[in-house]
DNA sequence: GCCGTTTTCGGCCCGACTGTTTTCAGTCG
């Protein structure tokens, strides 16, 4: 059984012992684990089969890890097969309209007896739920809406349209006069590669003039709430926007506090209780004296804890406070260490410019080297390249090479690694190539065994360097191919084979847990924008934010690694 | 149910906004 479907059941039962009124830190803790394990870098099958105890897991006592043993181990839980019978079926669906906490959605289900979300909508619509004690007609107006755009799909969003919107509006409200300190907080700042909301923070002299231009822009299609310091409207892309304004000497505590994510700030809170401090958005309160301390910026209020700064990317509540606490974070690599693209399109097959072009563009980045990497013969919808033209490219960038200043082109390609395992294009000419980028781009339906061995084929063949997005999933559209990862990782560690981090928003593959998991077996790892045109090479930022969530140095990453070095490397004899 | 440089028992983050409450409960992040 996989860790997002053993999270998802400790999820469920969390919904269940809400419903039932259970003690609200029992839900916590139950919720807290789920979140633990659907990150967890490493399945729980596995690290079972290794003989590790789960209680090592952030959140997972003694019984949370029988309880995921027995899941494991039988498929069923008898606790959480419990529990279904003691509440309504269909209950927690109704959870998940926003409005619908635990009391709400109870007294649907005892005093309606509504079971599920259709059936409330009927409620609704014959002016049954505006009747109950405690509701009204506003309130049975809202649970519509919600339900409304619920059935409208709005999902989480993947970060990759929801970054470009929000810096959209970050600029539209940039002119607004007094304005300061305009940030986005949230899992967008920690660069989740999906987030369900967008939180937007800032100072200003007049937070109420900033507020009013927020739901007036054209961006907004419906307004939630709007109070002096907050608002919360709907884009026209579906998703929630929540602002928040506060004095400008405030902004370290509210960017930290917002930025999250929530078990990082109960954990930040409770050290603060254990220190007689009170944290909240407006600074850290000394209870003794009362007197609260204001921080401009989060790295002072980090400081008053008695922690170093720590990057949003990792805050997440696994170890990374304990971590800040012995100054023992690491290095994350930053956007400035890394000198070349190695996953690159040009025109030669389906990009839109010309090798020079992308050189040109890879130099204005501040690249000192960049790999060209087009698709091989196979993909003939991407008009592949076979040997001979292969061979024709390789003169150009030599061409190239000798009148360009500042900027060396690596020769190379993207190879497919076709159903039966084989390489597209012939063992000789791969060996002349500088950097060889083998990935799947076809029978991605095979049963796990059939292709995993296929992936470990490519990375133990002496002239692949790179594994092209190892799982193939699109955020959001398609499902990542069966891999046995664990092995996949162990393969490459063997061999290495680097693995890509593929920088392309929707695919984001490696996925941050898969590149924790590979960093710690000692798997290199590469970063490729997979540009098909030049301005598609700042696709980078996303792979960066991928690498800094799996605590990646930037010696793990070989696009930092100056050309001797990277050449070295690759040319080493296998 | 978890967890420990105050603790193996007794705690467990904090504030804004809404709606229906006549003083606050519910929900959210």
């Amino acid at each position: 059984m996989k860790n997002s479907e053993i999270a998802r059941v400790f999820e469920d039962i969390a919904s269940l012992l809400e419903l039932k009124g259970e003690n609200r830190f029992k839900v916590r803790a139950y919720q807290r684990a789920a979140r633990s394990i659907e990150f967890l870098p490493k399945e729980i099958e596995v690290m079972l089969q290794q003989g590790e105890d789960l209680r090592g897991i952030a959140g997972v006592g003694e019984a949370i890890s029988k309880k995921a043993v027995e899941l494991v181990t039988t498929g069923r839980l008898s606790y959480y097969e419990e529990l279904q019978t003691q509440i309504p079926p269909g209950t927690t669906a109704l959870l998940e309209i926003p409005g619908i906490g635990p009391k709400i959605a109870s007294k649907l289900a005892s005093e309606l007896k509504i079971s599920g979300i259709d059936e409330l909508e009927q409620a609704i619509l014959n002016g049954r739920v505006a009747t109950l004690a405690g509701l009204g007609s506003k309130t049975a107006d809202n649970i519509m809406r919600q339900i409304q755009s619920l059935r409208r799909k709005d999902q989480r969003m993947p970060i990759g349209q929801a970054l470009p919107i929000v810096e959209e509006i970050i600029a539209d409200l940039g002119s607004v006069p007094g304005i300061r300190n305009l940030t986005a907080a949230g899992s967008l700042r920690r660069f989740r590669e999906t987030v369900g909301d967008i939180d937007l923070m800032g100072t200003a002299d007049n937070p109420k003039a900033v507020i009013q231009s927020l739901v007036a822009l054209p961006h907004v299609r419906e307004i939630l709430a709007q109070g002096p310091t907050k608002a919360t409207v709907i884009l026209l892309s579906g998703i929630q926007l929540d602002l928040r304004m506060v004095e400008h000497g405030q902004f370290g505590s509210l960017l930290q506090y917002f930025t999250g994510n929530k078990g990082h700030n109960i954990a930040l809170r409770t050290r603060g209780q254990k220190k007689g401090l009170k944290l909240s958005e407006y600074g850290i309160t000394d209870l003794q004296t009362g007197k609260l301390e204001t921080f401009a910026n989060e790295k002072d209020f980090y400081a008053r804890l008695g922690l170093a700064y720590i990057p949003p990317e990792i805050r997440e509540d696994q170890g990374e406070i304990a971590l800040a606490e012995r100054n023992a974070l690491p290095n994350l690599i930053q956007l400035s260490d890394v000198l070349c693209d190695l996953h690159v399109h040009t025109d030669w097959s389906d990009g839109n410019d010309s090798i020079e072009t992308m050189a040109r563009a890879a130099k204005r980045l501040g690249y000192r080297h960049l790999a060209i990497t087009d698709h091989s013969f196979g993909r003939g919808i991407a008009r592949g390249l076979d040997e001979k033209r292969l061979r024709q490219q390789i003169e150009e960038i030599q061409r190239i090479n000798q009148r360009m200043e500042g900027i060396r082109i690596l020769t190379g390609t993207e190879v497919d690694i076709r159903a039966d395992g084989s390489l597209d294009l012939p063992d000789d000419i791969l060996a002349e190539l500088d950097v060889v980028v083998a990935s799947i781009h076809s029978g991605m339906r095979q049963e796990q065994v059939k292709i995993t061995r296929r992936v470990i084929g490519a990375i133990e063949n002496p002239h692949v360097d790179i594994i092209g997005h190892p799982t193939c999933r699109i955020i959001a559209e398609r499902e990542p191919i069966e891999l046995d990862m664990e092995a996949v990782f162990r393969a490459a560690a063997h061999a290495s084979t680097v693995l890509e981090i593929n920088a392309t928003p929707s695919r984001m593959d490696l996925k941050d847990s898969h590149a924790y998991r590979a960093r710690e077996l000692g798997v290199k790892l590469s970063l490729g924008s997979d540009a098909h045109s030049a301005d598609h090479l700042e696709f980078m930022r996303y792979g960066i934010g991928v690498a800094r969530r799996a605590f990646c140095q930037p010696e793990t990453i070989i696009n930092t690694w100056p050309l001797r070095q990277l050449t070295a490397f690759l040319k080493r004899p296998r």
